[in-house]
DNA sequence: ACCGTACCGTACCGTACGTTACGGTTGGTT
DNA sequence: AACCAACCGTAACGTACGGTACGGTACGGT
């Protein structure tokens, strides 16, 4: 191993990172019928690895959702000449890129065994495949946007008493109705030109709502 | 049979109501876990019967959300004396409504069942778990909604161009991110003072958007 | 009294799948 | 060469559960 000083961390070899791999893209394409059979086959692995690496079926799925996760981390925002026009690209690029995180396939799969997950007891365990998409969906969404409000306010173009309602709110614009029903399975394709429109009308009607 | 004139009709006897409300507790407390055998057990019926009412195991679940759906019809809404007070009674309304289904413990199962199943191929079927829900939730929620915004622009209360994207921008106002998190297993109680809240505050949002 | 219908309870079957066990191959170390 | 660890492929085991079969009971009609 390269660095092992981590304390309890993935340290995934490369490996293990095309098995999951393959069982995300299994997990895309089949959702939660995924069995451990058809990982080893298309990931080449021997099911006998497969437990050793991660225990059990539940740990594959884990291990699987905070790949991930650990993919997609965003990108902050500079502090230096924040302005109006600043904040509005901020606001827009925020939905934007949620929008088009949500509306992925992949996304989509992975909320879904999150949800059916959340329905099976067994919660509580940390590896809580629910609370890991909360973390890595919703929750760190709102960390991510919280210094760009608080500048916002700073800046004397928001005004709001708690980050988290503004940001709760900021939230329902974007996405309205589009998670569910895409969890559902409605199908509903959102194009890049739409989802570039939705983000402004969400950004713009946001402002409106939370100007001083 | 009584009357076997209608074309394919649920004509549910009483005994299959009792056996879908047993199915419907089920659901409550186990999710999908749920299992004929076990749902015979709670009904003090025999699996026989089971199959001979619903077909398969996908029969009763569909059965089971359209029992729940057909419990839960809205009430319209009155023509006469609509004036700015009424719409925000009735928007006010709405939002409660919609707030208090959607954290009940049957909604977030019926939905965990619906977008699990959602991931299970075999869609098209029209006996669809998630078109069902959709149809039954966002969906009879716009219908619900839509002549109440109307009223609103006939009597100049509010200016959109499409009925529905207004509709949708007061689903996200109202929902924001509770429904996803209560799906996804986030503890999250929303107690009835909160509803309340919620509902005035998504409303007095929405007119601001929505002024003429 | 006889029969048909509808139903309960339960035993049973088939299968899918999680999990384990094992024999064989490879590649690195001594 | 000998050895060992890591891994592949596959066979096998156990079980949960969907679905079926069947015997037994209650009841209304004739």
């Amino acid at each position: 191993m390269k660095s092992d000083l981590e304390i309890s961390e993935t340290a995934l070899t490369e490996r293990q990172k095309d098995v999951l791999d393959a069982a995300l893209a299994l997990l895309v394409e089949a959702g939660d019928k995924l069995t451990m059979t058809s990982v080893a086959r298309r990931a080449s692995c021997s099911k006998e690895s497969l437990y050793k690496w991660f225990g059990d079926r539940d740990g594959l799925l884990t291990a699987t959702v905070q790949w991930q996760a650990s993919k997609v981390r965003g990108v902050p925002v500079s502090r230096d000449a924040f302005d109006r026009d600043a904040l509005i690209i901020g606001l827009e690029r925020f939905a934007a890129d949620w929008l088009r995180v949500l509306s992925g396939k992949i996304s989509v799969a992975l909320n879904r065994v999150a949800v059916t997950h959340a329905g099976t007891d067994k919660h509580e365990l940390d590896r809580d495949l629910g609370g890991i998409v909360l973390e890595n969906g919703p929750f760190a969404m709102a960390r991510r946007l919280e210094p760009v409000l608080l500048l916002g306010r700073e800046a004397g173009l928001l005004k709001f008493e708690h980050a988290d309602e503004a940001f709760r709110t900021f939230f329902g614009l974007v996405v309205r109705d589009v998670q569910i029903r895409l969890l559902l399975g409605d199908r509903y394709e959102l194009s890049e030109t739409a989802i570039e429109r939705d983000a402004k009308r969400a950004t713009e009607q946001f402002l409106i709502l939370y100007k001083p």
